[in-house]
DNA sequence: TTTCAATCTTACAATTTTTGTAAGGTCGGC
DNA sequence: GCCGACCTTACAAAAATTGTAAGATTGAAA
């Protein structure tokens, strides 16, 4: 999950944001002063941080001197040009004045996470005790690793972002040979039988079903 | 050198922005319409976009989206949240409302080419026993420092920059063309090789892992 | 110019993946 | 319960990917 920290010594603003953020799906941390701030970072190295000036405690421009490595938005009520453009020869990704709009924070909050991260959020997919990390290629089920070739991961990834549905057999062989161009029917039966068998080794059961006449899709229980 | 691109089609604008630019050191290019700026892009390569939105021939945001790998800091008279925020959701990497002050877009010129280039802001990245100290050219495995060529310090730092992540061949293919132009395949897997080698001196671990069909990354143990 | 390191290319063996076929099993309609 | 169509699995040939070595090429420094 992308978590984002929020240091703000105003309650009320800090509030604010952590309602939007979290309806925006992020997760949320907090601190309240300058030397909070520091500790909150190297404990939970948030993935982007948005950091209002005035702090009690150490100051925002001390605060950012600190964190390196995580995009810093700043907020801000100082609007001289002289703060913006030393903060963000300093460091800071962006810089805010308050007062603000959210849509706009919002924006600029994507723009650093795509920046930063580079290759896109990891993302992750669940389905019963399978867990499958898309970024890293790796599949795990319960706490085992299970190691899948191209076709079979391409197969049961398609199958897991679509769970409770029937992927067909022509929309498998489509996304498949993307990766590998030619692939006829009777080689993605062999692939899914593959596949089935590995998963069956880690997890003990077959969570794969077939529709008759039709695809796949992943076994409810 | 670092070209900046200057795309407006007020050509006062634009030369007051050439010359700043220039004093700052930068090389500039210009294109006064949208079909001009595409045709601009992919001839010059700049390594920053400075954009127009009123354009003649393809709007502004046209432009944005033909424009893939480059930062581009929108130039624009429109204020609306809205506009912002549609076009840094298209890409953008910033946007400035007219009039703007010279500091500051000087200022976040230098914020955008830190970022695209450096990868991010963090300068010394750890995984393992290694470190690699971006800014100042080091890696040390453990307390042993270790001499790698220019290639393979950036196959290394693309790896260690995603940790957990799989760096796709084609992704670092890319990134290391930035430094040495005339890539293949075949040469990337000679200087994996090499740097394997360097690594297993030091450290005594085989470092990275191959995923087999997509690409490498750092194995976690 | 000579030298040296860095990089690119080529080639090849070892390994892994993909594919096609053939021999069973299973499902659903009749 | 029977039959054909479909699904599953096993196996071996074919294709692709990887790791490494050795030689060629480039470019900069002495």
């Amino acid at each position: 999950m992308t978590t984002i920290a929020i240091i703000d010594d105003d309650v009320y603003i800090g509030n604010m944001l952590e309602t939007v953020l979290q309806k925006e799906g992020y997760g949320v941390v907090r601190a309240y002063s300058g030397t909070e701030a520091v500790l909150l970072f190297e404990k939970q190295k948030p993935d982007l941080i948005l950091l209002d000036l005035m702090l009690p405690g150490l100051s925002g421009e001390e605060v950012l001197k600190r964190i390196k490595g995580v995009p810093v938005i700043i907020l801000s009520a100082k609007t001289a040009v002289e703060d913006k453009v030393g903060l963000l020869l300093e460091g800071a990704a962006d810089y805010l004045t308050k007062p603000f709009e959210t849509a706009e924070l919002l924006a600029r909050i994507v723009v650093q996470l795509r920046c930063g991260g580079a290759l896109g959020a990891a993302e992750v997919l669940r389905f019963r005790e399978i867990v499958l990390d898309a970024a890293a290629y790796d599949v795990f089920i319960g706490d085992t690793a299970i190691h899948l070739t191209k076709t079979e991961f391409a197969i049961l990834k398609l199958l897991m972002k679509n769970p409770k549905q029937v992927v067909t057999k022509s929309l498998l062989l489509e996304r498949i040979s993307e990766e590998t161009p030619d692939c006829m029917e009777s080689s993605l039966k062999v692939h899914i039988s593959n596949l089935r068998k590995k998963l069956k080794e880690a997890g003990g059961a077959d969570y794969i079903e077939a529709v008759w006449g039709i695809g796949f899709k992943m076994r409810e229980s």
